[in-house]
DNA sequence: TCAGTTGTTTATAT
DNA sequence: AATATAAACAACTG
């Protein structure tokens, strides 16, 4: 589930509810999330201090204390929930962060990712160096002069971390979707107003997803629809197509969509 | 039983 | 060198 907007809601759960508390005691459930870390070590490192501020890069949640930093991955299937100590704990909860008045759950059903913990801020760099600008902060020429140096697939490039930090793979589609660009076209052969329609509809999404948390299954939008195995494009009544597209699923509107665009 | 899954890394091939 | 693909990670669903 979690891309950018995911996470984005994972930081205003952390905001809201951990800022300026105390961490009281640090319960590892499974230490499958660990990375590098024994439970002890993190328990360890962590009791006594207070959250601050925390920040987001990409789908990297940065969970800063005035003491370490506890760097935080959702994966597929991750989780960040603030919950009473007497609300029954989920069968994939891993690690609790207990605070006054109610603990931190980190749930994930994979373990695909998981938890670091870094020292210092030279570390959270480290850690985050190898993703791209945040793609709520990109500005669009360097959005643009990132894309086009690449070769691969546009589709390919928007996911890829490295090129800009926090797309996925629903919001790749979606953006593609809705800026009438094909994702296996390279974004060097597509013209400056279709690109501009890219980075514009990136935007568009955005702004509404991460209200959400989530990117919003809304009927009118490749999202909501595209698990429908008879799903037609919501904006023009198309069947919509699917193939796997650097390994992934991909959807997308034969007739918004076309292949050979230009030429 | 088998294929598939909203993420990322690594190995391998081109 | 850059790019593409598959597999692996783990747990679950249909």
């Amino acid at each position: 589930m979690p891309e950018l907007p995911d996470v984005e809601g994972f930081r205003r759960v952390l905001a809201e509810h951990g800022v300026g508390r105390r961490i009281r005691r640090v319960e590892v459930l499974d230490p499958g999330v660990l990375h590098d870390l024994r439970a002890d070590e993190l328990a360890a490192a962590l009791t006594g201090h207070r959250f601050r501020d925390p920040d987001r890069r990409g789908k990297v949640l940065i969970a800063y204390t005035d003491g370490p930093t506890l760097l935080l991955h959702f994966g597929m299937s991750g989780d960040l929930r603030w919950a009473t100590p007497t609300e029954p704990r989920h069968q994939h909860d891993r690690v609790l962060f207990a605070l006054a008045g109610g603990e931190l759950r980190y749930r994930d059903m994979r373990k695909l990712q998981g938890i670091w913990l870094a020292p210092d801020a030279g570390t959270v760099e480290r850690t985050v160096a190898r993703l791209g600008p945040d793609a709520l902060a990109i500005r669009r020429a360097e959005f643009d002069q990132r894309l086009t140096s690449r070769r691969g697939a546009v589709k390919s490039l928007l996911v890829d971390q490295a090129v800009v930090a926090g797309l996925g793979n629903l919001l790749a589609d979606e953006i593609d979707w809705r800026a009438g660009v094909n994702p296996w076209e390279t974004a060097r052969d597509l013209d400056a107003d279709r690109r501009r329609r890219l980075y514009d509809e990136m935007r568009t999404v955005l702004r509404a997803a991460v209200p959400a948390g989530r990117v919003p299954p809304r009927r009118a939008w490749l999202t909501g629809v595209r698990d429908d195995p008879d799903a037609a494009c919501p904006r023009c009544g198309t069947p919509l197509s699917r193939r796997r597209l650097g390994g992934r699923m991909t959807v997308w509107c034969p007739t918004c969509q076309p292949e050979h665009r230009g030429s």
